[in-house]
DNA sequence: TTGAAAGCGCTAACAG
DNA sequence: CTGTTAGCGCTTTCAA
């Protein structure tokens, strides 16, 4: 409909798409362009008439304004860029989709580039961030340690880690409470009258892996309890590891836990099926909770698996905040470290409320 | 460095990065714009000496060309949207960084949306594509079934389907071969000497579960072996189908498989962890082929999980190129199937040559 | 070989 | 209240 312009497309060439302009809107409506932008964006005084009669014309010529114009002229592109260190895995998921979802209600675009731990290709997608005139860049990583600083020449564009760290305290960092998750976990362990507590998790060199195990010596402590030699047992992140440990635990004749706090919920799936073919029930006998509350792993564990959730989803979306924040020329900076909540399900003994009641260490501002 | 206007910020304000514009270059090297553009994009006739010295004035000033006023001018955005029906899970993944890795290359950036089965959010993100002026427009979906066709009034913004179709026939979706992978994992069982073949799979209402089964069906009856009564078994997506259905072929006196294929990893977990619970030697005494080769399940299991792997970084990467065709004003339609491949590890008894090899269908263009 | 100028679509400042 | 105009940063004619 319209007199939009049709011009014959040559095959095998790109076609520009006939797309209405303001201009097109202002002749349908009898105004001039400034009158169309006028009443188009609300702003400055108009007749009622005017403005009805120009949107109705816009409506008419399916008028949608280009936001590249728009961003040429206001210096600001309503996009940020998302780099994600490694390929985009379990944990980047949800924190993506908080941040998306945060974002797209600004209007502002995710470009997602995926650097899979390529220094080169990560310096490359920067460049083309950079490039399309990005308002800000958002930096994930696998597991939240530290990274290098992004190479970003740039001044002016905002940076924010998260779920990742870097060396510099200047930049600002969001990243989940492992050490407070893990005595949410172990407190609520405690509170079911458990005494001896286990702790199997994975390899030292990750910053989680220490932050868990003080949260794990902390609660113990603050209730009191010992935490029996061997009852700490570093190793990595696996099933296989999980049953392992479990068996050692075991073969030790200064008696078996009565529960185990497992660093993440595949050592708690492999926990749990060994303990199962020793004949020890779960939870009566011992009582299980993981870390991730990765959900299809937690809910197909035999009994279902207590966990801590990491509200990544929900760091996702103050990452969002946050870099609005930034964009709007605050200074922010630091590290902020965002509440875990624990998914209680049947692994524990605890009464499991039919579905899985969430609990929280304090309340996120 | 440079004399680059450095205004004073007032705080709280949205602060323009005072980055350099071609006018700039073009002064400092003491030519005009028009001069300058030439020398950056190598294009039109130019002195040696004029063109090394504009470049050498681009790089002192670190100046980055401004995609938005090249694309402004030439009427292309270099950015493609991602729109995701649900939330990005298992499968979407791969595709997405198979599709971002092939369109970097092309300096197209991928913005990534999420709808969650929400209608009213989705036609959100498109209106928000369509006003970023995106060349084209990627949908995904959980598993490959029918949706209705998004809704993109705009003309001339290519859209391709992928790892999900439309009714309409004119529509390019991208898919893989179901029934081909299915086939694959089969006749490798039957190429191994298993004679009794159960096939466990999900909800008959997956498109994807019928075409597995078709592909099982066909394997069989290639090789002139009948499907033993009962052997079949639709169910759902879940461990504890696998192990249910496990119990189910056991319990029928007409004799147990020597063999199962199952709809995908979870369920071929469940289906071994019955049948070790159950005394029954895999792959000795029962092989079991999943589906999905989801790695962090199939080496999991024990033994690890030969499962078909469906490719879906290549599909990702394929629909970048289908993109590119379709953007570069070709006409592309019609339903395409992938190939999906094996991947060799213990749990069918073969000669697993130490790593998990893999082997093709057929091999795409 | 280089410069000047028009224009991509939109907004904002200034006139009328 | 409405129209005119000058850019945003870049490319691309057309002149010189």
């Amino acid at each position: 409909m319209a007199d939009g312009p049709e011009r014959s497309r040559p095959m095998g060439q790109a076609v520009r798409p006939a797309r209405s302009t303001i201009r097109d809107v202002a002749r349908l409506a009898g105004v001039s362009v400034g009158t169309a932008s006028k009443a188009l964006n609300n702003n400055g005084a108009l007749r009622e008439e005017t403005r009805e009669r120009v949107i109705s014309a816009a409506r008419e010529l399916g008028f949608r304004p280009n936001d590249l114009a728009h961003s040429l002229h206001r210096g600001q592109s309503l996009t940020v860029g998302l780099i994600s260190t490694d390929s985009f895995g379990r944990f980047t998921i949800p924190i993506m989709e908080g941040l998306e979802e945060c974002l797209s209600d600004s209007r502002i675009g995710v470009f997602m580039c995926n650097a899979t731990d390529d220094m080169e290709r990560e310096a490359r997608h920067v460049e083309q961030l950079l490039g399309k005139r990005v308002d800000g860049i958002v930096v994930t990583a696998r597991r939240a340690d530290q990274r290098p600083k992004l190479a970003v020449a740039t001044p002016g564009v905002p940076v924010l880690y998260v779920f990742s760290q870097t060396d510099d305290p200047e930049t600002c960092c969001l990243v989940p409470d492992d050490e407070g998750g893990a005595r949410l976990a172990v407190e609520h362990l405690i509170g079911l009258g458990r005494r001896r507590i286990a702790h199997i998790t994975g390899p030292e060199r990750f910053q989680a892996v220490c932050l868990r195990r003080d949260g794990y010596r902390a609660a113990l402590g603050r209730a009191g309890l010992p935490e029996p030699e061997g009852f700490y047992l570093p190793g990595v992140w696996s099933e296989g590891w999980g049953r392992e440990a479990v068996a050692e635990l075991l073969r030790s004749r200064k008696g078996p836990p009565d529960a185990i706090f497992c660093g993440n919920d595949q050592i708690a799936r492999g926990a749990i099926d060994a303990l199962r073919e020793r004949g020890l029930l779960v939870p009566d006998a011992v009582a299980v909770v993981g870390f991730d509350n990765w959900e299809i792993m937690a809910e197909a564990t035999r009994p279902p698996l207590t966990s801590v959730d990491m509200n990544l989803r929900t760091l996702g979306r103050e990452a969002g905040l946050t870099l609005l924040d930034m964009m709007a020329g605050n200074e922010v900076r630091g590290l902020r470290r965002l509440p875990c909540s624990l998914v209680v399900r049947d692994s524990c003994g605890a009464k499991s409320t039919g579905a899985a009641a969430a609990k929280t260490l304090d309340d996120s501002p």
